[in-house]
RNA sequence: GGGCCUGUAGCUCAACUGGAUAGAGUAUCGGCCUUCGAAGCCGAGUGUUGGGGGUUCGAGUCCCUCCAGGCCCA
């Protein structure tokens, strides 16, 4: 519709350019918007308002001359200035009420475009460290990245979603650490945990799997562990913890020396298979899990044909290198440390990419990574990370930059934290104290519908209150019970029908669809009809709360239809009619819900 | 000290990318079930859009500057 009216306006001002009524040179785009006050009409435009200083002449008087150019268009009533120079459309019942049987056609195709024309994308989302359990912070990058996913494809887009998973790194060696410890503690040996170790249960658990598997395979007297370590920070402040634990780890890698391994997959797979499963009961899909450690591992295939072997970050710092960003500081004391020159792109400081040792940076690992997305020929890549991230950005694109690719291919949107309420209470998170923290908990009590639905009906850049209480009840005051019970009181009325020994006349309903005239019902259509255009504007902007936000719209008009007129009358073309509205209302309710990841019940 | 995000009704949040009288829900008050599910509906009041300047026909939205909160960095 509103194409076919932004010909016609164009048209409008394009004739009377050649009227010489308007410069010949004259640029313009038509905008249309949705009205919220109905003596608006359905459709309004400003271009008068935009236009008017650029041809010299007040907006109404603009608008004057473009509105006679207007008429004629059959799917309009009328047409008409008001305000400052808006133009108002008037589309006609009969046009509007078209989209009901769109509706019933396309069912859960309708709302799909091909507005991505097939443009591929990929979504990189949670990523959480795999060092424990997924906390409700997670739940939102979830929640946020899946429902996305879902919108560019259903706007025809080809998605790939995809979770890089940290298992390379210092904190995967604390874990490792961590569960080494608490496996001695089991077998008997007497040791300090470290300040800096992973406190949490879930680690004694792996230990005693890897305890009732090896047995005794990887125990070390606690003497020998401890021997010549840093001292771990103790309570008078004193002592290094960080130090402390770097030492452990070493201590684990010397004594095990090829088991360490094995310790450390212990962990790794577990709390992995553990991530993966929550994720799936949370209705979140992944095409590919994408190791970090695969980056820095030496493909058997280079080394059989080369000498030299090259894996994925020595290829993307050589690569650099050969671009002239990357330099060593000869004089300093660390000769051999190789620097980014990401300054030249922007960032505050050049960054370290491979240490003294010669061991790459979290940050080179990184670099590589987006170099191999881009290789695998993604148009758009989305990074969807927590806010504490955001001083990444600038690093990371400074690095595709350097690598000639272009940054605004690549799209960061940062996922604001979540707190937690209990009605007005404010549940506390800290690792600590044990409570609650984790996404199984958060979807054990509340359930899965309720948290997908929470966690996407606010714009990810706001800081959010997630109350517990309200998402756990079951009245209108919940969003998500809201909508579903829109949708089961359709599918109760069409039980209804059954009962009464009806059936629903589809071509009869939709040839009186004149009949539906209530504000009620035109009110419905017009929300219905905005539906595809919501759905695109959410897709492009990577806004999904404002798909939560018209469901919530579309229910609210649905639930006062429903009261205030019966569906199931006597008259059987007026029944049929609104039948047709009712199931068109309850298709678009199922389309909207599935892209977000809430189910859409036949009965609460 | 620098950077990013946020500030809208008592509370939780919208506001179609600069449009018409800033809207929903909650909370408060008053109505509606012998009729398709009352898990619902109808009605009533609620604002210096954090403050101050600026840009223009028009600013919650853009620019500057303060104030407050969250996070990151030194």
């Amino acid at each position: 519709m509103k194409a076919q009216l932004e010909q016609l306006v164009s048209q409008a001002i394009k004739q009377l350019q050649s009227e010489a009524i308007l410069p010949e040179d004259l640029e313009f785009r038509v905008i249309f918007q949705n009205t919220k006050d109905k003596s608006h009409g359905d459709i309004a435009t400003n271009i008068a308002l935009m236009l008017a200083k650029k041809v010299g002449l007040k907006p109404r008087d603009l608008a004057e001359k473009i509105i006679p150019h207007l008429r004629g268009h059959d799917a309009l009533d009328k047409v008409e200035l008001a305000g400052p120079g808006f133009i108002n459309f008037f589309i006609k019942a009969s046009n509007q009420n078209q989209v009901i049987g769109s509706i019933l056609s396309q069912q859960r195709e309708f709302g799909r475009s091909q507005l991505g024309n097939n443009k591929k994308v990929q979504i990189e989302y949670v990523s959480a460290n795999p060092t424990g359990p997924l906390h409700v912070g997670h739940g939102r990058g979830a929640a946020y990245g899946a429902t996305l996913a879902n919108l560019l494809t259903a706007t025809g887009h080809d998605v790939q979603r995809e979770y890089y998973v940290n298992d390379a790194g210092r904190q995967m060696n604390i874990l490792a650490a961590s569960v080494w410890l608490r496996y001695l503690e089991l077998s008997g040996e007497s040791i300090v945990f470290p300040r800096n170790g992973y406190q949490g249960g879930y680690v004694h658990d792996i230990a005693k799997t890897l305890l009732e598997q090896h047995q005794q395979r990887f125990v070390v007297s606690a003497e020998t562990v401890f021997a010549n370590l840093p001292l771990d920070e103790q309570e008078d402040g004193s002592g290094d913890k960080e130090a402390h634990i770097d030492g452990l780890i070493e201590a684990a890698q010397t004594l095990l020396k090829a088991d360490y391994e094995c310790v450390f997959n212990a962990g790794l797979d577990e709390i992995l298979a553990d991530i993966r499963q929550d994720l799936q009961e949370f209705g979140v899909e992944y095409d590919q899990w994408f190791s970090e450690k695969s980056l820095s591992q030496n493909s058997a295939v280079d080394s059989a044909a080369d000498s030299v072997v090259n894996n994925a970050v020595d290829t993307a710092i050589k690569e650099l290198q050969q671009n002239d960003h990357i330099y060593t500081q000869a004089e300093s004391d660390q000769p051999n440390t190789l620097w980014f020159r990401s300054t030249a792109f922007g960032d505050d400081k050049d960054r370290v990419v491979q240490r003294e040792n010669g061991q790459g940076t979290y940050f080179a690992s990184d670099i590589a990574y987006h170099r191999e997305k881009f290789q695998r020929g993604f148009d758009q890549v989305i990074n969807i990370w927590g806010a504490d991230h955001h001083g990444y950005i600038t690093r990371v694109k400074a690095s595709l930059s350097a690598l000639n690719i272009d940054p605004d291919k690549l799209t960061v949107r940062l996922v604001q934290f979540a707190i937690l309420y209990r009605g007005k209470e404010r549940v506390q998170m800290s690792t600590r104290s044990g409570s609650f923290v984790t996404l199984r908990e958060l979807r054990n009590e509340v359930g899965n519908d309720a948290a997908r639905f929470f966690y996407v009906t606010r714009k990810v850049e706001q800081h959010m209150d997630f109350d517990l209480e309200l998402a756990k009840s079951q009245t209108k005051d919940n969003p998500v019970y809201y909508i579903q019970y829109a949708h089961a009181r359709v599918c109760s009325v069409a039980r209804k029908l059954k009962e009464q020994g009806l059936e629903f006349d589809q071509p009869q309903g939709l040839a009186q669809l004149a009949l539906l005239s209530s504000e009620h019902e035109k009110a419905l259509m017009k929300k219905l009809t905005q539906y595809p255009e919501l759905l695109e504007k959410a897709a492009i902007n990577y806004e999904p709360h404002s798909l939560a936000n018209y469901l919530k719209e579309l229910a609210g008009d649905f639930h006062a239809y429903y009261n205030a007129n019966k569906v199931l009358v006597d008259d059987s073309e007026l029944r049929n009619a609104r039948i047709s509205l009712s199931l068109a209302v309850k298709q678009v309710i199922a389309n909207g819900l599935e892209i977000i990841g809430v189910s859409a019940p036949e009965s609460m």
